[in-house]
DNA sequence: AGCACGCCGACT
DNA sequence: GTCGGCGTGCTC
């Protein structure tokens, strides 16, 4: 009898996305358990290829002559089989390659912390996890859906809350990572595992205080974006030795943890959560993915509601669950009556809301929210203010971010070392609106206040509760323990203005998490809006705008309303895959059109499906791209082209429909 | 990706 | 006659 490895190859072709049978020689017998890394020949003798031994067997699929396996990596299984499982539904959705997924969720080999893994005792105990209350919503309505493997779309408790540590610091956090922190340990109290994914290392790092004040130190294994790839090989084996709560960005989503009791994601909006690598998936797909699979509780935490999110609630595949009506902020929408001629007036603060933040300014830190530093800034020499001009062509120059490289914004010219043609000054500063003009404005409104500036390239974590203005661009709002004073939310009417199929929801999110870092009850201007968005960031009711996006979707054919697949390479190969559709489509199939391209001849169409079709078209695409990867694409004139695959395919990428 | 297989034009 | 051109297809 002969025992055959099924192995998934480390390849990213389409066409080898598929298990391949190998032979076991006798000598690795023992060791070649599913989940290891092996090398097989393929092909070619000489010819090696990376694998992950996915199931053995006493005898495989292939009717033909086996090869044998080369030799094993290390004994270490590194790919868990649920990880796999997951893998495979994921690139499977998402019309990808299986090790392209994979690719994420296993780090490379790192032989220190294998031999750690190996050495390690099987009998440790661990310390129980109390299981907290969590606070802030209706008793017992969080702690049923843990206990439960149900599914929920959480409201986030919108300010800072304080966590008593058991026996470490009492220290504030943001009210969504305090919540997550205690479903977290609820999970872990009865000895299994919840996966926690946030947007940004911020978020990561606000959670994994909330965590460490419930849970000990040694049951909380984090996965991020940060880490070097030995960190990670760490905490991988961490994670499935025993119980744990994985906490990290997206690809804390594949973490392997035992025994997954918990799923849950916060801010599922954020854009972070698209993956930037093939086959672009994001986290909250994977996370929808593996609650299935693994029948874990599912939990999306947000202030504002994503149309995706909001979509699952109508079905009824989510319940809603919001927290105590009294601690929502009290928010009120003004519009822009900005006085005459008052300094306020040049910092675009209506008289109501410049009242209220000079008299909160007394006690406590205040929050002054604007768009983009980039969005319409120029710069002007630090010491005689003479604009700053391109040497190449004359163009105005610009900075993305504070403290980048000044580039024209004309023809792209870099311009380090400028030095001003008038005084010879070396040094540029941002005017316009951005954070920094808006502070210079500020500080004269606030005579005598302590002026604190963030943003992108000057990020902060934490100001202290003492008195001062804290002016910030949109997502990089300093924390302050027990929260802001008062919170003006400028430029609203500006940041909504953008061009784009999320820009509301995008904003609302913005709104509500600089909301959020208010005290409890703090006093919110939101500054020249006015409808529906006013009124239901006053009532603090942000699914109806979900709603109301999402019945404009249903009725566009927009996503989140349908699943879109774009489609792009050489015109035949488009047109081919959009005919093998056949009746799957719903609305016309967009284009194909011509796309800007380094590759000239090339095409894109966009068609969109329902989600009950979606294996069946996804599984239709990927089988024209694996046709089309074979024979290589020839240009009109005969000339051959390198390299690049006659058709690509992209599932649900929203991004084009910002431009129809 | 790579590499072998295979079927048409100039050559020792 | 056949060497090698690259289009085509396969990889357990």
């Amino acid at each position: 009898m002969t025992t055959v490895a099924r192995v998934v190859l480390d390849s990213p072709l389409p066409q080898l996305d598929r298990l391949f049978d190998y032979r076991v020689p006798a000598e690795l017998e023992d060791d070649c358990v599913p989940g290891v890394r092996v090398k097989v020949p393929l092909r070619t003798g000489a010819r090696m290829s990376d694998a992950y031994v996915v199931e053995v067997v006493d005898e495989g699929a292939f009717p033909g002559e086996l090869s044998q396996i080369e030799t094993l990596v290390s004994p270490v299984p590194v790919l868990a089989p649920e990880i796999w499982t997951l893998a495979r539904a994921v690139a499977d959705r998402a019309a990808g390659v299986a090790s392209d997924v994979l690719r994420l969720a296993v780090p490379t080999r790192q032989v220190r912390a294998e031999k750690a893994w190996l050495a390690r005792d099987p009998e440790q105990v661990l310390p129980a996890v109390d299981a907290p209350a969590v606070t802030g919503y209706a008793e017992g309505v969080v702690e049923e859906i843990v206990a439960t493997n149900g599914r929920a779309a959480v409201a986030a408790v919108p300010h800072p809350v304080q966590l008593d540590a058991a026996g470490g610091d009492a220290g504030w956090v943001p009210g969504w990572a305090a919540t997550l922190a205690q479903a977290a340990a609820r999970t872990l109290a009865t000895e299994r595992s919840a996966v926690l994914a946030v947007p940004d290392f911020r978020d990561v790092m606000d959670l994994e205080r909330a965590l460490l004040a419930l849970v000990p130190a040694e049951r909380v294994v984090r996965f991020d974006a940060k880490q070097t790839n030995g960190q990670r090989a760490k905490a991988l084996l961490q994670a499935r030795t025993h119980p744990v709560v994985a906490i990290g960005n997206r690809t804390a989503m594949y973490a392997p943890a035992s025994e997954l009791g918990l799923i849950a994601m916060w801010d599922d909006g954020d854009a972070s959560f698209i993956e930037q690598r093939a086959p672009y998936v994001h986290t909250r797909d994977v996370a929808l993915v593996r609650a299935a699979q693994s029948g874990a509780s599912l939990l999306f935490l947000a202030h504002a509601r994503s149309t995706d999110v909001q979509r699952l609630v109508e079905l009824g595949w989510l319940d809603d669950v919001v927290p105590y009506r009294q601690a929502v902020p009290h928010v009120v929408p003004t519009a822009q009556q900005v006085n005459a001629d008052g300094p306020a007036a040049q910092a675009r603060i209506p008289s109501s809301a410049w009242r209220a933040a000079r008299e909160a300014s007394r006690t406590g830190p205040v929050l002054v929210q604007v768009a983009n530093p980039g969005f319409g800034t120029g710069l002007v020499c630090a010491d005689c203010g003479e604009r700053a001009h391109c040497r190449v062509c004359g163009g105005p120059l610009g900075a993305p971010t504070h403290g980048a490289v000044p580039q024209c914004r004309f023809c792209g010219a870099l311009a380090a070392g400028y030095r001003c043609p008038t005084c010879g000054g070396g040094k540029l500063k941002a005017v316009g609106q951005g954070a920094q003009r808006t502070a210079d404005e500020l500080g004269r409104a606030f005579p005598g206040t302590r002026i604190v500036v963030a943003d992108g390239s000057r990020p902060i974590d934490e100001i202290p509760a003492k008195p001062a203005v804290v002016v910030a661009t949109r997502g990089a709002e300093p924390s302050t323990p027990g929260g802001y004073a008062c919170v003006l939310l400028l430029d609203g009417e500006k940041m909504l203005g953008r061009e784009g199929l999320r820009v509301q929801e995008e904003v609302l999110r913005f709104w509500t998490n600089a909301a959020a870092k208010g005290a409890p009850g703090a006093e919110v201007y939101l500054v020249g809006i006015g409808g529906k968005l006013a009124t239901a960031m006053a009532l603090w009711q942000l699914d109806g705008p979900a709603h109301d996006e999402l019945v404009d979707r249903r009725e566009l054919l927009f996503p989140p309303a349908v699943r879109v697949a774009t489609l792009s390479g050489t015109e035949a190969a488009v047109t081919a895959a959009v005919e093998a559709l056949g009746e799957a489509p719903v609305g016309p199939v967009l284009g194909p059109v011509p796309v800007d391209d380094q590759i000239p001849g090339t095409v894109r169409a966009i068609v969109r499906f329902p989600y009950a079709h979606g294996a069946e078209v996804a599984a239709t695409i990927k089988a024209e791209v694996i046709r089309r990867s074979s024979t290589r694409r020839v240009l009109p004139g005969g000339a051959k082209r390198r390299s690049a695959p006659a058709l690509r395919a992209r599932l649900d990428d929203a991004e084009p429909f910002s431009e129809v």
